[in-house]
RNA sequence: GCGGGUGUGGUGAAAUUGGUAGACACGCUAGACUUAGGAUCUAGUGCCGCGAGGCUUGGGGGUUCGAGUCCCUCCACCCGCACCA
């Protein structure tokens, strides 16, 4: 019998799935061993083949702790809340919840041609209601607690409450508003409104107001994703920054937690770091600047008197060495302190910066903008009057959204004093040329009156201490990392369970839950850039007497009484649901708790995420804290989620683009579809393409589907061409076909790029296992290379795995004999080669080296099949190590051809035994001066100096030494040796 | 711009701790078997050189008996940058 994939595959697909062999238990005499996947979002397009490379990884890993004996958890479930669900269905009409529903369908359908040992019993969705009613109960949790900073945790607002009650705030000073102070009598004096106002700037889960894309003209908010090259991917319409009011998770409360807590993961430093570079821990001082009382002729606000601008610095050192001040454009006081005379460049600068992307201001150093103020700010010890401007390169988002410009110590103030002509103040001697920047924290501060001569360290710890005596500063540990913005202006997402009565924000008592998403039959914008829930007044609208809708405990209840409530509109953005799921995974079908705590006691961590390194800031950082925060309250018994974080590289597509030349008249509009116009990677709409045939001659454009046409030298012939057009129809526009050897073609530009829909260049799984079968498609993934490796997708090569996978059938079964194995005593040379794979597998798997585990078992397959073993004993835990890799094959052999009893996935992993690996003699290269020249056989266990002696006794290595009386001999034991002349 | 990663034959790659660079595959060349080959098997295959030999891990420099591996520097490409997930 030959190696039938196909039929072998269906067999034992559904002998797994009748047999139940994927479920796992809460439970076990076992040690537990969770194995986790980042969930896919169910996209449009299907499954691609960069998709399983990392749930591959995760089930080899699985299978294999499986062997060892490890209870193992290995769940898969669906992201399945999202943006481009509903882009969809604003282009089609298509509900969300019908194209989420077909897309899971078919991912499902897909995973499972794989051959992936999920326990699908455990399956969650995070738009399934019974799912997401939990993820708005944590966000209650969020909403009603706070952080108290004395004892580093997440506690109930209702301590917060008692606290206040007792003694007023002055113990927890406000994260939200730090100049809000108040005793126990003045707290109690406040109206029930006044007092939930002062708890928002406490709760975890709280509101606030940040900026989003707005486009006028589709009267929505945009995704960044959504804006390109400053206009509306959709239309391309004008976009600009408009300040809304938004929920967040202060999540900067748990900066110093997320940033110590990395210590205990092993994860790779490279992750670490980028966390760490995220949160962006920095210590400094923030500096009181005076404003100064001329000029008097202000436009805006009066009476200036007392006011003073914050700025935080890192270098406070460098204090004497400030010529000008920098405001964010969107600080607070830009318009109190512009004077009338440049009140309209003021204004003119703002609307330009509106315009701009947050990551556009930062990035394009080159070109300085920035307009000055007209007022002066005093320095608090020379008394120097120092301009105050406003520029895109301060960020109102940082630090304190206002900096102290140095010149001559930092590159960008340095740029920005040249373009407008400020005088630079020199505060390093000869290391400022005054050519750039001298921002090296080597050396003396000069010309700094009581800092000069001193060291930098000594200088800010000193500027620090002075500026403290003199109460215009205070030192200040800052982080980059940003409260969270939690709320999307969109409809397919988690509505929140909160409810507003009087402008004021309740949320909605756990038998309110879930607050169930309405179906609509439009995702039109609500008013004011309000989200699609906003137009369904029926579901807004809710009467107070419900009693069903009980409040949080927390608070004079606002039901019972006459009136009306409000819900929130917002809707949860997509990192929501993916925050918590892997707890959800532990218990999915409780409807009493998120997990029980016999369950997430019981699984714990997880043992080994797998993962892309794209969300190394995102995703994972939420997780982490939701994680920190059920931990606070008491829910969980851990606080940090993910043990091992493996990351997998992306399989990146191929995409192939030509040169247009010219447009065909009428043909372009007919088959506009056809094309995306690329040009320098900037993408435009392609309705622009359609009407205004806005491409000139050499502008690049994509060949959708190019892969499936392209030759090996990156040509489209005219033949493919043929054939291109029959499927997708013909490009609108002229072809300039080349010639050679009598074959017309285009040569295409070849580029590597994210697999994507948009960009048409998908490769489908299933049609790779339909051919090679799922076993082949599995190694071959893993046989690419290393897992951490990015690396396009590319089938070259996938005919030697499938062709390995042949070899090993034929060492059980022969076409013309059937079954071909015997019962004969084992060699020594069989019994090295299967103990040396037993032992390489082992290890590989354990550091996730999978492809060279596959290399190994070709290795061991070529061996074998040269020594025409056929051997049970040496076959039999062959196939066991074949397995993780190969399930159905290994299904197949043992079950079919060694008879065994039972799933091949419960068999024990072999036990290597060292005595047949070791070897009586080891071959040394033997090197003179470092380059090898022979080699030489000794016994394994010959002394140095036997080895020396013999060395030198050698002909060739005397011919190389030529008579030059030896130096050094090195000999490094089992490796090599090498002779210094 | 900032942060992170990657770079080794014609191609994917291996070298786990500073110790024989190129395992294992793809491709290619030649051959065997065969009615046939997109099956299978055998031999060869980093580059230069007739050869002895020399050169070779993105470029340049350094440490070392010895560097793909460690240090410095430069270059190219990929990923992320806070409302894609």
């Amino acid at each position: 019998m030959e190696y039938n994939f196909t039929e072998i595959e269906k067999k034992w697909k559904q002998y797994w799935a009748d047999n139940k062999v994927y479920k796992v238990a809460n439970g076990s005499e076992k040690p537990k061993c969770y194995v986790l996947d980042m969930f896919p979002y169910p996209s449009g397009a299907g499954l691609h083949v960069g998709h399983p490379l990392g749930y591959i990884a995760s089930d080899i890993y699985s299978r294999y702790k499986r062997l060892k004996g490890y209870n193992v958890l290995h769940p898969m479930g669906f992201d399945a809340f999202g943006l481009p669900a509903e882009q969809y269905a604003i282009e089609t009409g298509q509900h969300p919840a019908k194209t989420t529903e077909d897309n899971i369908k078919r991912y499902k359908e897909q995973l499972d041609n794989i051959g992936f040992c999920y326990d699908w019993s455990r399956e969650v969705r995070t738009s399934d209601p019974k799912y997401y009613k939990w993820t708005q109960w944590i966000f209650l949790q969020l909403f009603e607690s706070w952080y108290d900073r004395s004892s580093q945790k997440a506690r109930p607002i209702s301590d917060l409450i008692s606290i206040f009650d007792a003694s007023g705030n002055g113990e927890h000073t406000s994260p939200g508003d730090e100049h809000l102070s108040f005793n126990a009598a003045e707290w109690q004096q406040m109206s029930s409104k006044e007092q939930r106002s002062v708890l928002m700037t406490y709760r975890i889960a709280y509101q606030g107001y940040a900026d989003v894309w707005w486009c006028e003209a589709l009267g929505t908010v945009l995704a960044n994703d959504e804006v390109v090259n400053g206009v509306s991917e959709r239309g391309g319409h004008p976009v600009e920054r408009k300040r809304m009011r938004q929920w967040f998770l202060r999540i900067t409360e748990y900066a110093e937690r997320l940033l110590s807590g990395l210590e205990g993961l092993d994860w790779t430093d490279a992750m670490k770091e980028m966390q760490r570079n995220w949160i962006g821990k920095s210590s400094g001082a923030v500096v009181k600047f005076g404003l100064s009382k001329q000029p008097t002729s202000l436009s805006f606000g009066e009476g200036r008197g007392e006011a003073s601008i914050s700025v935080f610095t890192t270098r406070p050192d460098t204090i004497f060495g400030v010529d000008f001040m920098v405001l964010a454009p969107e600080h607070e006081l830009v318009d109190s302190i512009t004077t009338k005379e440049q009140a309209a460049k003021i204004e003119e600068y703002k609307r330009y910066v509106k315009s701009r992307s947050e990551r556009e201001r930062i990035s394009e150093v080159k070109q300085v903008t920035g307009c000055f103020t007209g007022s002066y700010v005093v320095h608090p010890f020379t008394g120097k009057e120092i301009p105050v401007w406003i520029s895109e390169y301060v960020l109102a988002g940082y630090g304190t959204g206002a900096i102290m410009a140095v010149p001559a110590g930092d590159e960008r103030d340095n740029a920005f004093a040249k373009h407008f002509n400020i005088p630079i103040t020199n505060i390093f001697g000869d290391r400022y040329t005054g050519e750039s920047a001298y921002s090296e924290k080597a050396g003396t501060i000069e010309n700094s009156e009581f800092l000069s001569g001193m060291k930098v360290a000594e200088a800010i710890e000193t500027a620090i201490e002075v500026l403290e005596e003199k109460g215009i500063g205070v030192r200040k540990v800052n982080y980059r990392l940003r409260d969270a913005g939690f709320s999307r202006q969109r409809y397919w997402g988690e509505p929140f369970p909160i409810t507003y009565v009087d402008e004021v924000a309740y949320g909605v008592g756990e038998d309110g839950l879930p607050v169930e998403l309405p179906y609509v039959d439009s995702y039109k914008p609500g008013p004011e850039g309000q989200g699609p829930l906003a137009n369904i007044t029926d579901w807004v609208k809710i009467k107070l007497d419900n009693t069903t809708q009980d409040v949080d405990s927390t608070s004079p209840s606002p039901w019972g009484r006459a009136g009306e409530g409000l819900r929130e509109t917002n809707t949860m953005p997509g990192y929501a649901g993916s925050s918590w799921y892997f707890l959800r995974y532990m218990d999915p079908g409780n409807d009493n708790e998120f997990a029980s705590r016999a369950a997430t006691d019981y699984w714990q961590q997880v043992d080994l995420y797998v993962g892309g390194t794209e969300h190394a800031v995102g995703h994972l950082l939420y997780a982490r804290m939701w994680t920190k925060v059920l931990h606070d309250l008491g829910h969980i018994g851990f606080d940090e989620p993910f043990k091992k974080l493996l990351n997998q590289g992306m399989i990146q597509g191929k995409s192939y683009f030509f040169k247009t030349v010219k447009p065909l008249e009428g043909v372009a509009e007919s088959n506009s579809s056809s094309f995306i116009i690329s040009s320098n990677k900037k993408r435009v709409a392609y309705e622009q393409f359609a009407t205004e045939k806005a491409f000139t001659e050499n502008t690049s454009l994509r060949l959708r589907y190019g892969q499936e046409y392209v030759d090996t030298n990156g040509r489209l012939t005219y033949d493919s061409y043929q054939r291109y057009i029959g499927e997708h129809g013909a490009l609108p526009f002229e072809i300039l076909w080349d010639k050679e050897g009598g074959q017309q073609f285009v040569q295409l530009k070849e580029e590597v790029e994210k697999m994507s829909k948009s960009k048409y260049n998908v490769v489908n799984p299933d049609d790779i296992v339909a051919q090679y079968g799922a076993d082949t498609f599995r190694m071959y993934e893993m046989f690419l290379g290393p897992i951490d490796v990015s690396k396009p997708w590319d089938t070259k090569g996938i005919e030697g795995v499938h062709r390995f996978l042949k070899k090993l059938w034929r060492l059980y079964s022969d076409e013309s004999q059937g079954i071909v194995l015997v019962d004969d005593v084992a060699t020594e040379d069989e019994l090295r080669i299967v103990h040396k794979t037993i032992k390489k597998i082992g290890e590989d798997i354990e550091r996730f080296s999978f492809n060279t585990s596959v290399s190994q078992l070709m290795i061991c397959v070529n061996e074998l099949s040269s020594l025409g073993c056929h051997k049970r004993a040496v076959l039999e835990p062959l196939v066991i190590l074949l397995s993780p890799f190969a399930p159905h094959i290994a299904e197949e052999i043992w079950q079919g051809c060694l008879k065994q009893e039972g799933s091949v996935l419960d068999a024990a992993f072999p036990e290597y035994n060292e005595a047949y690996l070791t070897e009586s003699s080891i071959k040394y290269p033997v090197a003179i001066n470092g380059k090898r020249r022979v080699d030489m056989d000794f016994a394994a266990d010959a002394t140095k100096d036997v080895i020396e002696t013999a060395v030198l006794a050698d002909a060739t290595v005397q011919k190389w030494m030529d008579g030059k009386p030896m130096r050094k001999f090195i000999f490094v034991s089992g490796k090599m040796i090498n002779v210094v002349v």
